[in-house]
DNA sequence: AAGTACCTCAACCGCAACCCG
DNA sequence: CCGGGTTGCGGTTGAGGTACT
């Protein structure tokens, strides 16, 4: 024997609702102070061909007082993803720190609008629509470029709880933003290696208003690594070598260089030079 | 203008948690 | 404690709207 079905479902209306049927469900609400008691028997006594189901839903999503629809703010968006990032999709908690928002508006959103923001690339390297992060060299993170388009992500990313690891003088390393964001790069230490624990290609670019001692077409431009294991926890060392070292020891001592770094997934960084 | 693809979001479904006798 | 009824939640669907060809 199967579940006991919550309603007869051959004598109550399905699909969209009327603006007959939100006044009547608005009306007995509002009559009962907001509160339905019994939703499962509401429909009866408020003289609707609904499914309790659905006059729960209705009201909750749509005629319960002061829901907010649609143009959701900056702000609400940094909470729904770093929200997201923490517990992730448990929508109704997410619903509640946003003032008039309901699960189901949030999940939309995120499902319609966020993810997709901040997608990431595909198993064919696609990078277009992947993050670039921004970093300098004293660890104020996710500066923009002028020149390059807006990406809203870096001020969420700054927002966002990264784990980070010290070990020890010129190196800093700190951890992506999710759990799906691991990725770790350090420039203070003396191999000055990227290490990642996925399959990932990186390519970056040095924007400076100083000359560096190393020839600018000298410089590594890329760097790729596959999946595996370093220094027992996980992590793929992916060696930038000598070249690399050359072009931190050679900044001036008072740099605002901006490194600007395209990976698949979010990146953080970084020690000054020399601390 | 017509056909098609894509997007949005209200509504539904089923499951798990909760409530209560 | 048990079991049935109810509620709350997150995943999914599909109708309607919009953009594209």
């Amino acid at each position: 024997m199967g579940r006991a079905p919550c309603c007869d479902k051959a004598n109550v209306k399905r699909g969209p609702w009327s603006p007959v049927e939100d006044a009547i469900l608005r009306s007995y609400m509002e009559a009962q102070g907001g509160a339905a008691g019994n939703w499962i028997a509401l429909p009866k006594k408020a003289g609707l061909r609904r499914c309790g189901k659905s006059c729960r839903l209705r009201w909750l999503n749509y005629l319960r007082p002061n829901i907010r629809h649609g143009n959701f703010t900056e702000e609400e968006d940094n909470i729904i993803i770093q929200l997201y990032n923490q517990i992730g999709s448990r929508w109704s908690v997410i619903a509640s720190q946003l003032s008039g928002r309901t699960d189901n508006d949030v999940k939309n959103y995120w499902n319609t609008k966020l993810k997709k923001r901040l997608s990431l690339p595909n198993s064919n390297g696609d990078t277009a629509s992947s993050s670039t992060w921004m970093i300098d060299y004293n660890c104020q993170v996710f500066q923009q470029l002028p020149a390059l388009e807006a990406r809203p992500e870096m001020e969420m990313l700054s927002n966002l709880p990264m784990p980070s690891i010290d070990y020890g003088p010129g190196l800093m390393v700190q951890a992506g933003p999710s759990p799906n964001i691991r990725s770790i790069i350090d420039l203070g230490s003396a191999s000055n290696s990227w290490v990642s624990n996925e399959s990932l290609s990186i390519n970056w670019s040095i924007h400076s208003p100083y000359s560096f001692g190393v020839a600018e077409s000298s410089r590594p431009t890329s760097v790729s690594c596959s999946q595996g294991a370093a220094g027992g926890h996980g992590w793929t060392d992916l060696g930038f070598g000598s070249s690399w070292n050359n072009i931190i020891n050679d900044l001036p001592s008072n740099y605002e260089e901006v490194l600007e770094i395209s990976a698949p997934n979010a990146l953080a960084v970084a020690s000054p030079k020399g601390v």
